[in-house]
DNA sequence: AGTCTTTAGAGAATTTTATATCGAGAAAAC
DNA sequence: GTTTTCTCGATATAAAATTCTCTAAAGACT
């Protein structure tokens, strides 16, 4: 078996995005009290194919016994593991509007391996307030903060007007990925990663799925 | 040339993704008073193969010319009508948390295929309150409205804890497509779509792609 | 007019991702 | 103790998505 952590082997985007549905799972049968969990269980519980759960688990490193399955806690670890659940990266996030208060409290991201440590807004409004445990910092801070914090990742979740702009003061301090939650394409520098999350795209998919399902029932 | 609105051909996910990202892109260069536009200069733009571009702008039934490309305002029209944001369909919310809130707010989604036409929410607290143009329903009204207005698409943006029981509603309502936020998979009746909105998959991919960059410059 | 460059469009080739098949091992049933 | 059943893990096949290649058409340039 190849090792994940020590290659940098390329790993195909799904298989990313299932990971955590398995690892959600997982802490729903661990807190019944299942103590093993086969790719089968895993499989049917989520709709996909067995074979497929067990090549994505496969990848994370761990090796499962016959007729048994995966021990529970073994597997929620070597997901954690190779997710790098254990190590948050820091984060700031940009931006304490509707949305940005709602990933500020979606979940602790840091138990999901990232670790918002500041809140940045524009509005002098809403700077030293607190939200959710974080207070808000005035932007201009955050370029010379996140070069200094080595904080790599960085949130927008600004209006789009403004998203070019946040983007060009995390840039120049230094982070390295930028999480978008802005409609907007950015423009970076070459080498920084940008992800858009983008609710038309999603949506999208959404209409295209319940077109094409309304119009074979019909 | 397939008319794509004539037949139930099935269109590639990755395609409906990519769709409202030209759309969006043709909108700005609109705006910088183009008349015409060409693959390759949408593929370098948005940093995609043009022929990949053209191959899904080709799913949505125009036909460009040589050399020129496509008339810009032809093609966000061909896209638009593509993906139905011409006829909305209409959209209930629970939740207006901040989630459900950001959402209301986002933007126009009626110019993108969907138009919320109500908000629900659990806490007596909220019932009646107006946000952005929509008052607070409770939500044991939602099952009969929704079948009385042949409401079709549902979005979830409570916690999670409450996720399935606004599901088991919305099902109840007849509603035939989920959109949902909340991080639990949810459990429905055959034939309902739900579509997941999971920020940990997508932060998953984020982490290992800031992973996989930092190694290999490292 | 003739040549050159750019581009759509169609099809082939490649790559990626998903599914199916098979053998071996481990537990449970008999 | 033997058989049955279930599951992993590896390999093979299929499907999907992306990229490449080629041709013809449209404009630009000489």
């Amino acid at each position: 078996m190849y090792m994940a952590t020590e290659n940098p082997m390329r790993i195909p985007e799904p298989t990313l995005r299932r990971l955590p549905s398995y690892h959600h799972l997982l802490t729903v049968l661990a807190g019944d009290g299942v103590q093993s969990v086969s790719c089968s269980v895993i499989g049917r519980a989520l709709n996909l194919d067995a074979t497929q759960v067990r090549k994505d688990i496969a990848i994370t490193g761990i090796e499962g016994k016959p007729k048994v399955g995966y021990d529970i806690y073994d597997l929620m670890g070597s997901i954690e593991n190779f997710l790098g659940w254990n190590n948050p990266k820091q984060a700031f996030l940009v931006g304490v509007g509707n949305l940005g208060q709602a990933i500020l409290g979606y979940q602790q991201f840091n138990r999901y391996g990232m670790d918002i440590v500041a809140a940045f807004d524009g509005d002098p409004g809403k700077i030293g307030k607190d939200f959710y445990g974080r207070e808000v910092l005035p932007l201009d801070k955050l370029a010379n903060l996140a070069r200094r914090m080595h904080v790599l990742i960085g949130i927008i979740a600004v209006p789009k007007e403004v998203a070019q702009l946040v983007a060009d003061q995390m840039v120049a301090g230094g982070i390295q990925a930028i999480w978008n939650f802005a409609p907007v394409g950015l423009d970076v520098a070459p080498g920084v990663i940008v992800q858009n999350e983008d609710l038309f795209a999603s949506l999208a998919v959404l209409s295209n799925r319940l077109a094409t399902a309304t119009a074979q029932s019909s």
